[in-house]
DNA sequence: GTAAACCTTAAACCATAGTTGAAGGTCAAG
DNA sequence: CTTGACCTTCAACTATGGTTTAAGGTTTAC
């Protein structure tokens, strides 16, 4: 399979396979004669794979690193799981971040509402939340 | 007041004062005979305003829109307080993004468990999560 | 023979929030 | 009078991440 099939079986233009591709996120394609990639039918489910992890918040350098350039190298169910757990607990501290950021905007809020109909927001210049 | 005393008394660089102002977030300075920006004292309480915005999330898009640059032009505690809730609403809509991610994570947790030992992670391209 | 698909490399794009530099004007001290 | 500190504007650069496009050159298909 040509690059250009690849592209229009997985739904990515092919700039962008290439780009994966130069960035260690696939193998280096076989190549024909002709120099043209040549890709077989494993590649969707790869491609997959990419789009499925980016869908979970892991970046292209994160997914480069756990899903080996070397075709034959697969990673390890640990490596994998390891991988989940450090990004579930990535996505706590971050709840954790936007929970305070909730917090001190509803104190805003309230010291809004508690404040005359005049009052000018400026003057929050000496509140602390 | 010159801009060096006012960076000084903020702790901003000058250089994000003349930002600040170019980009809308400050009311056009005055300007002394020799075209020197000239504050008096409130702006300090305006760029410790523009701190806490950020604090909160707010973009300098938002906050420039929040706070208006005519100097006596001052937003109504609605106009805060509509924007601080929906500031809020933003970060709810955050939230459930991040509790549907650290769900499917944990689906994905789930599935590698329940896999034999040597089963290849590339086989997940079949599964939804 | 010409158009479409492929190749490479490099550069541009998007957004955000600035910082830095160049070229020049102004001001206080010694 | 001159040196250095400060001021002005405007443009270009920084960093991050993920793409996309452009330029220029083969190869294949009809």
């Amino acid at each position: 399979m040509k690059i250009g099939e690849l592209s229009e079986r997985s739904g990515l233009p092919a700039s962008r396979i290439r780009f994966y591709e130069a960035n260690g996120l696939l193998p280096e394609a076989a190549r024909a004669p002709n120099g043209y990639r040549d890709y077989d039918a494993s590649m969707i489910g790869r491609l997959r794979i990419i789009d499925l992890a980016k869908s979970l918040g892991f970046s292209l350098e994160e997914i480069a690193n756990l899903l080996p350039a070397q075709v034959d190298l697969k990673p390890s169910c640990e490596t994998v799981s390891s991988a989940l757990t450090r990004k579930l607990a990535a996505i706590e501290t971050h709840m954790d971040k936007l929970r305070e950021t909730r917090a001190r905007i509803e104190a805003a809020l309230h010291f809004m509402q508690s404040q005359p109909d005049g009052a000018e927001p400026r003057d929050m210049s000496d509140v602390r939340f």
